[in-house]
DNA sequence: TGTTAGCACTCAATTAGCTGGAGTGCTAAC
DNA sequence: GTTAGCACTCCAGCTAATTGAGTGCTAACA
C-alpha cells in the first residue's frame, strides 16, 4: 500500500495529538482539525490503511489509535523536518535558559561543566539528559609535572591536551633530590609532549628509561600513571540531570520499570558502554535517534534516546543524549542538541590552538 | 501511665515485626509468640495502654498497630542495645561484602573511594546511603606547585593534608621564565606551608606580595585559587547511592512522594546543606537519628536518616549518612555506620603523619 | 486483681454487576 | 471517493455486596 500525501497527514496528526496528551487518538479529533476536513468514517478509513501498514495500534478495540515504533521511526527519517531555520529557531530559544551564563564564564573544570551541561538540557527539554565525560584514547599529552611530596612519595601532574589534568600520587620508596628531580620532568616532558598514547611504543619507553638512569624504575611509573590518565576507555565518567522528569509520562511510571531505568541512570556505568560510545569514523553532525525497541539500554525499551557527538579540543571526543518517552517532541530535541553542539564547539575551538 | 516490662516487650515485638512485614501488626500475631504467651483480648489490653502513651497507632479502626515517631524515638533512645558486643558482630558481616576489597587498597582519589563507599553501604542495608566529600575549612595546606602551561597560562596545583589535591588553572596574561616561576613556588611554599585557611591572614598576604615583587598580582591570583580550593563550604560534593532500594518499602512507593525523594538525592546539594553539616564540637562517636517529622528534609518525613562523621586527617571530616523507611532496622544500620567509621579511620590515620 | 472467652462492631479490600462514553468496523446511500 | 447510520466492543467509573482481619467491651473465671 501507498503512503499517499492524506494518510502522511493523518500520521503526522495522530503523531503530534498524542505527544501531547498521551492519549489514543480517535477519528473524531482528527477530523476537527483544520486541514483535513474529513468525516471521522473517512478518517477510520485512512487509519485502518494506516494500522495495515504497521504505522499505528490501537491499545483496545474501542480506544484511538497511538503510534508504532515503525511510524515513528518513518516520521523521524522522511516527515521530521529540521531543516536551516531549525538552528536559528532554537538558538532564539535557548537564551531564556540560563544557557548563555554557562558558555560566557569558560569553566576550567571540565567535570562541573559537563554536570550544568546535562542540567540545563533536561531543564530545557523536560527530559532526562545524559553527558558522557571525553574520551581522551585520541587526546594528546600537554605536559607532565612531578613535585616531591616527602615520605617517598611522588605528585605526579599529567595535563593533556584541552586542559584536562590528572592527579597521581606515586609511591617510590624514597625522596628524590630537587635536582634529581627537574632532570626527570625534563627527559620526560622532552620526550613525551605532544604525542597521543598510540605514540608512545616500546622503543620510546627503553629510551626514556636509559635517560633516567638509575631512576628507571620511577619513571616506569610516570610511564604507568600516563598510560592511567589516558586509559579510562572503560569507566567513562557519565553525568545525569533530570531523572525525575520521566514521572511526567504515564506510560512510563509504572512502579516496578521506573525503578529500573533509575537505577540505570543511577549506576551510570550501562550508559558509557552501551550509549555513550563513540562509533568509529562517525561524522559530528550525525544525531542518532533510537526509538523504543532500539535502544540498546534493556530497561529503555519504553522510552526514545536521542544522541548526538561533541568535539572538544583535538580527537577528545563524548556524548550527549536526551532520555524521554516515545512520544517524546524528536523535532524539539534535535534542535536543541544541534544548538548546544554548535555552540559547545563553539566554546572547546576557540581558546585552544 | 508506666512503661512496664510486658508493655515494652509488646512494643518491641510490633516494632520488630513491622520492620519485617511492612503491615500493621495485631494482637493475635503477638500473642502466638514464645515470650509472649498471653491471650489476644490481653495483649490487647496492652496496646489500648501504649496507643493511649502515643507510643502505636492504628491506621484505622479495624486494623492492627503501627509504632508513631515517638515509638520509634523511644525505641531508639532506650530499647536499642549497641553494646560492645555489636562491633564484632558487623566486623564479621562486612567482610561478604567486598568491604575490604575497598579498604586493603588504599585509593589516591578521595572521591572515588567515597562513591565506592556509599555504594557498599547501600547494598549492604538495602537502604539509600549518601556520603559527603569532607569539609576542607579546617584543613591544611601542604604544598604548592605551579607550572608554566604556556600561552599566558599557568596551571597551580594545591595540594591539603590527606593528600587532597585541587587544580587550578589561572590566566596571568604573559609567560613567566622559568626562574621567576621556581622563585615565586618557593617564597609561596615557604609562606604557607602547614597552615590552615584561618592563618592566612592579611599581614602574611601582604608579606608574600611583598617578596614577589613585581609579580605581586600572579601572587594574589594564587593565593585566590588557595582560598578557592579550601573555601568549598557550600558546596560539598555528595555522593548517593541505592536510590532506587525506596521503591522496596510500599509505604514510601506513592508516585508523588518518590519523586520528590528522588529529585533530592539528584540534586545533592540540599543533602549537602543540612544533613552534611556538622554541628559545632560534635564528637567523633556521635550517631544522630532522625525519624520522621525530625528529619529535616522535606521530602523525608516519611523516612528515618541515621548519620555519622566521619573524620580524615586532621580537622578534616564529613558525614556518612543511611536514608530508609521509618522502619528501618536501626540497629543493623547503626552497627554498620560504627563499623565503617572504624574501619575508616583505620586507612586514613596510619598513612598520615 | 489479672486474664481470658465471647460477641458485636468497624472498616479496608475485594468482587461483581451495571452504566455511560468513546471509539471502532461495516454497510448502504449519496 | 465520501459520508451517515448503526451495531458492537471495551474501558472507566460507580455502586452494592461480601469477606476478613482486627478491635473494644463485657462478663466470667482463677
Amino acid at each position: 500500500m501507498e503512503l499517499d500525501d492524506r494518510k502522511r497527514k493523518i500520521l503526522l496528526a495522530i503523531i503530534q495529538n498524542y505527544q501531547e496528551t498521551g492519549e489514543p487518538v480517535g477519528s473524531r479529533t482528527i477530523s476537527k482539525m483544520d486541514d483535513l476536513n474529513y468525516s471521522p468514517a473517512t478518517i477510520r478509513n485512512e487509519m485502518a490503511d494506516l494500522e495495515e501498514m504497521g504505522l499505528i495500534v490501537q491499545p483496545h478495540t474501542s480506544a484511538g489509535r497511538v503510534p508504532t515504533d515503525k511510524g515513528y521511526r518513518l516520521y523521524v527519517d522522511n516527515l521530521l523536518k529540521t531543516d536551516e531555520t531549525s538552528l536559528t529557531v532554537s538558538e532564539a530559544q535557548l537564551p531564556g535558559t540560563h544557557m548563555e551564563q554557562l558558555l560566557s564564564k569558560r569553566m576550567d573544570r571540565v567535570e562541573e561543566m559537563l554536570m550544568r551541561m546535562a542540567q540545563i538540557l533536561a531543564a530545557n527539554t523536560q527530559y532526562t539528559s545524559m553527558v558522557t565525560g571525553p574520551h581522551y584514547k585520541r587526546n594528546k599529552l600537554k605536559f607532565i609535572q612531578m613535585s616531591a611530596m616527602g615520605s617517598g612519595k611522588l605528585l605526579a601532574v599529567i595535563v593533556l591536551n584541552g586542559n584536562i589534568v590528572k592527579n597521581n600520587i606515586l609511591d617510590i620508596g624514597a625522596d628524590l633530590a630537587p635536582e634529581v628531580l627537574t632532570n626527570l620532568n625534563f627527559c620526560l616532558n622532552n620526550n613525551l609532549n605532544g604525542l597521543s598514547i598510540e605514540e608512545i611504543n616500546l622503543a620510546l619507553i627503553t629510551k626514556i628509561k636509559e635517560e633516567a638512569g638509575e631512576y628507571a624504575d620511577v619513571a616506569a611509573k610516570v610511564l604507568d600513571a600516563v598510560a592511567g590518565a589516558f586509559d579510562k576507555e572503560d569507566s567513562v565518567p557519565v553525568y545525569t540531570s533530570g531523572a525525575t522528569n520521566i514521572f511526567k509520562y504515564p506510560e512510563l511510571a509504572d512502579n516496578g520499570k521506573i525503578s529500573d531505568l533509575i537505577n540505570v541512570l543511577e549506576e551510570k556505568s550501562e550508559l558509557g558502554t552501551t550509549l555513550g560510545h563513540v562509533a568509529e569514523g562517525e561524522s559530528k553532525q550525525d544525531i542518532q535517534v533510537y526509538i523504543g525497541d532500539e535502544v540498546p539500554v534493556d530497561s529503555m525499551k519504553d522510552c526514545s534516546v536521542v544522541t548526538a557527538t561533541y568535539q572538544m579540543g583535538d580527537g577528545v571526543q563524548g556524548k550527549i543524549g536526551i532520555i524521554g518517552p516515545k512520544r517524546m517532541d524528536y523535532q524539539k530535541v534535535v534542535e536543541t542538541l544541534k544548538a548546544t553542539m554548535s555552540q559547545l564547539d563553539g566554546i572547546f575551538m576557540k581558546p585552544e590552538e
